[in-house]
DNA sequence: GCCCAGTGG
DNA sequence: AACTCCACTGGGC
């Protein structure tokens, strides 16, 4: 705790190559004699000089903020330390105690399933992975220094008995598959972070299981018979104990001798539950899991590694709990908290959570705004409290690491091969991507990534190996007349544009919602596919609003919203925006009642030989918007009268310009008569999460300047929005434009099943696959907590001082930007106990 | 949009 | 003699 680390600091640096023992089954490790052997065995090499090089890097960066420190006055300190307070006041308002968040992880588990299926191994020090590499060891192996992430032949030094053998992630697969299907039995929505762990939302489970029967709380020891498990819960003996020193799993059971007809009984307490689930997957797989039982995400993780192997950790769900058991815990257990970030902290001399809190002023100054709020966040032990849902992958890439090479044929052939990889994997997925990365490692282990993004999506291999053999050449040329002397390449493809149905890949809601402008809308797939008739595409343009930025990622902010495509929103951005929109609207309807904003004609327009031809283009496929379809797409509009505004949920004209009144008629329309056909009912009856992001959209295009077009008995709303009218910069489109994709191209759908749904902002399940009904749900969530903390006036005014520059001097600005960021839940309250739900959707957000 | 660095499994 | 592969995030430019 003391030294982490950092402890073998007389080999001069070199922290960063150190023994990590901060892992289950490494405690009291002879760590001065471990990181001894650990530097003998790598000095001198290309690696080592490499690592000393990186270190330097950090140090230097170390001292640059220490020179930062130490120009920092008193009064910078005590204006930051009040605005520290004032985030922690409001921060602590969000905290959600009600939550009941369990991380699972299994015992060292790939060493677990070897051991399993090969029993010599079990009381052996072993680790699986290859000379060069170990993916993990057993705790036998832990005993010398032995672990993951850990070259093989340095921990042959460590322990010459070790045996190493090879992944077989095939076999992993399998078991991950079996312990999921019991994940799923205690949350359907649980979130794989890798093959053996994942976070679970037992409150739900909890609830019921407050009135389940015995009989359902009761299970059988199971047996192994000739290989094979079955149910007989009789005669023989299974001691599935892996671990020598591992308490005997589950200790409360009646031991493996299990009389005739053994059976367990489980309470219906949340620690019932976990060991229950564990109890089953014991008995299914024979290998073992821990859990952490705590009220979020960051705590119930910290908590799965406490007492570890075969055990769980409960946190009380209360703050004193909480608070007492963070204070202790030493920063580098906090997930995202690694060697690096370790180290600059422990020269600020934080080293554990207590630590955090009491210099967070300091911190304030000089981490950045996403940093310090995570700090800050951490030190409060406040978490994710709901668990997000799955998305899409963003990027996928091959690479390979060889013996130096050096020849300019060898290195293209390669090249060829892995974009050969990747084409076979993106058409696995039925991906294409518009960016592609190579990745070059040479043989001093530095490395480079080259980039390039084309015009339009591409996936096979050749059209993959022309942009990376350009970007290998130009690197071959920048070295010559020496040689690239590589010993990785990789390539990367990202920023894709499909989506494709042939995986009915289990995806939420927010996953269906998220609108990716460069997908196919597979509502509109649909579309084509129920009616032959000419097919609509529907485009939007990204939604910019302060708050929805946040939930990019929370980094990118402009990164991808600056670039015209790839707005990747979710579905909350958009319902976020809406509100955003709608009550912006709201204050503004008289003035724009009186004509000021004439609505931008639009039109279908439609299309025109022109668009025809260009669907035959390949980058059509990437549905940009050009300018000049949207004004070919305004020529037919007819205007509506400022008076009303046209449902698109009964297709009626609303009597009225207020857009408060006009939203509560679309809920009461979708409420009211859910039977009625709406527009995405009409589009299909499938009726999947994309129809219901039109839902949502299409009222924001009728707030503006709307324009009603009609075509072929299909109503679609288009509109511009004159941004410098638009106090968020909020930009909405919405584009008709016909398509005449080749089939092969259109018949995507991101899938039609609707899973159990989950409110995301009050969190509660909805019985209800209806998207409709759900939606209106939703809606009403959002009308409620949002929507009134909106219409505070403060808002849309923080977005001028947007800049980001975090030198202390400007303190001011990363001020401006924090608040913004908190601003659900600051000061002016006089709806105060609306900011809780509102802080869960800030939460969400990031 | 490009690139590097950091993190975790 | 020998230090992976993959995905993602954040920040600087």
């Amino acid at each position: 705790m003391e030294n982490g680390t950092t402890s073998s600091t007389e080999e001069g640096f070199l922290s960063r190559m150190a023994l990590n023992d901060n892992k289950a089954g490494m405690e009291g490790l002879d760590r001065d004699k471990i990181n001894k052997i650990i530097m003998e065995t790598s000095k001198g090499s290309r690696f080592y000089e490499n690592e000393l090089k990186r270190e330097l890097q950090v140090n230097q960066r170390i001292e640059k903020m220490m020179l930062q420190k130490a120009q920092i006055t008193e009064q910078q300190l005590k204006k930051a330390q009040a605005e520290v307070e004032r985030m922690a006041a409001s921060m602590e308002k969000s905290r959600d105690l009600s939550r009941v968040i369990v991380h699972v992880d299994m015992d060292a588990f790939y060493a677990a399933v070897e051991m399993r299926d090969c029993p010599e191994l079990k009381d052996k020090p072993m680790a699986v992975g290859s000379m060069s590499m170990l993916s993990t060891s057993n705790y036998h192996a832990r005993k010398f220094g032995v672990r993951a992430a850990m070259p093989g032949f340095i921990a042959k030094k460590l322990c010459p008995d070790l045996i190493i053998v090879p992944t077989n992630f095939d076999k992993y697969r399998a078991v991950s598959n079996e312990i999921r299907e019991i994940f799923a039995l205690y949350d359907p929505h649980f979130q794989p972070l890798s093959l053996d762990e994942a976070f679970l939302d037992f409150t739900d489970h909890i609830e019921q299981r407050k009135s389940w029967p015995e009989s359902l709380r009761t299970h059988h020891y199971h047996i192994i018979k000739d290989d094979e498990l079955t149910t007989v819960p009789e005669d023989k003996d299974l001691s599935p104990v892996l671990f020598e020193d591992s308490p005997v799993s589950s200790p409360s059971l009646p031991c493996s001798g299990a009389a005739a007809g053994a059976v367990e009984v489980f309470g219906t307490s949340v620690e019932e539950a976990v060991r229950e689930m564990r109890f089953r997957i014991e008995q299914k797989t024979m290998l073992t899991a821990s859990a952490g039982i705590a009220p979020n995400m960051m705590l119930a993780k910290v908590c799965s590694d406490k007492n570890k192997p075969n055990g769980q950790y409960v946190l009380p769900s209360t703050r004193e709990a909480v608070m007492d058991f963070i204070q202790t815990l030493p920063v580098r257990k906090i997930f995202g908290i690694g060697k690096v970030s370790e180290k600059m902290l422990n020269a600020l001399g934080v080293s554990n959570c207590s630590h955090l809190s009491q210099q967070m002023a300091l911190l304030s100054l000089l981490f950045s705004d996403t940093s310090w709020h995570h700090f800050m966040e951490v030190s409060l032990g406040l978490g994710h409290t709901f668990i997000p849902r799955h998305e899409e992958r963003k990027s996928m890439s091959t690479e390979r690491t060889f013996k130096e090479m050096n020849q300019t044929d060898q290195q293209l052939a390669l090249c060829k091969t892995l974009c050969q990889d990747l084409a076979g994997d993106m058409k696995k997925e039925g991906l294409q991507a518009k960016t592609v990365t190579l990745k070059l490692k040479n043989v001093n282990f530095e490395v480079k990534t080259r980039a390039q993004t084309l015009l339009y999506a591409i996936s096979t291999e050749e059209e993959i190996f022309a942009a990376a053999k350009e970007l290998l050449k130009t690197e071959i040329e920048n070295e010559s007349p020496q040689p690239l002397r590589l010993r990785l390449m990789g390539v990367r493809v990202s920023a894709f544009v499909t989506c494709d149905d042939k995986k009915p890949t289990q995806r939420s809601i927010i996953g269906f919602l998220q609108a990716s402008k460069n997908e196919c809308s597979s509502s509109n797939q649909r579309a084509h596919q129920n009616s032959e008739k000419q097919r609509f595409l529907i485009q939007t343009r990204p939604l910019v609003s302060q708050w929805s930025q946040r939930d990019d990622g929370s980094a990118g902010q402009s990164k991808q919203r600056q670039s015209e495509k790839e707005p990747q929103q979710s579905f909350f951005q958009r319902a976020h925006a809406l509100r955003l929109q709608l009550q912006t609207e709201s204050s503004k309807s008289q003035e724009e009642a009186n004509g000021e904003t004439a609505p931008t004609s639009v039109s279908s327009g439609v299309l025109t030989s022109k668009e025809e031809s260009e669907t035959a283009d390949p980058r059509k496929d990437d549905d940009f918007i050009n300018p000049t379809q949207v004004h070919a797409s305004t020529s037919g509009c007819e205007e509506q009268k400022a008076e009303t505004l046209t449902c698109p949920v009964c297709f009626q004209p609303v009597e009225t310009t207020d857009l408060n009144i006009f939203n509560r008629h679309i809920d009461a329309c979708l409420h009211g008569r859910p039977d009625k056909p709406n527009r995405s009912m009409i589009v299909d009856s499938d009726s999947d999460e994309d129809d219901v992001e039109n839902h949502l959209m299409v009222p924001i295009s009728n707030v503006r300047g709307k324009c009603e077009v009609e075509k072929e008995g299909e109503e679609s709303w288009l509109n511009r929005i004159p941004p410098q009218k638009d106090q968020f910069q909020s930009v909405q489109k919405v584009f008709l434009i016909s398509e005449e994709k080749k089939p092969s191209q259109q018949t995507g759908s991101c899938n039609s099943k609707s899973p159990a749904l989950i409110c995301p902002v009050c969190q509660c399940s909805q019985e209800t696959d209806d998207l409709n009904v759900f939606n209106h749900h939703v809606d009403l969530c959002l009308n409620q907590e949002v929507l009134l903390e909106l219409r505070r006036p403060t808002i849309p005014s923080a977005r001028n001082t947007n800049n980001s520059n975090r030198d202390i001097p400007q303190r001011q600005t990363s001020k401006s930007k924090s608040k913004r960021q908190d601003s659900p839940s600051s000061p002016p309250s006089k709806k105060a106990k609306n900011i809780q739900p509102l802080n869960t959707i800030d939460k969400f957000f990031r």
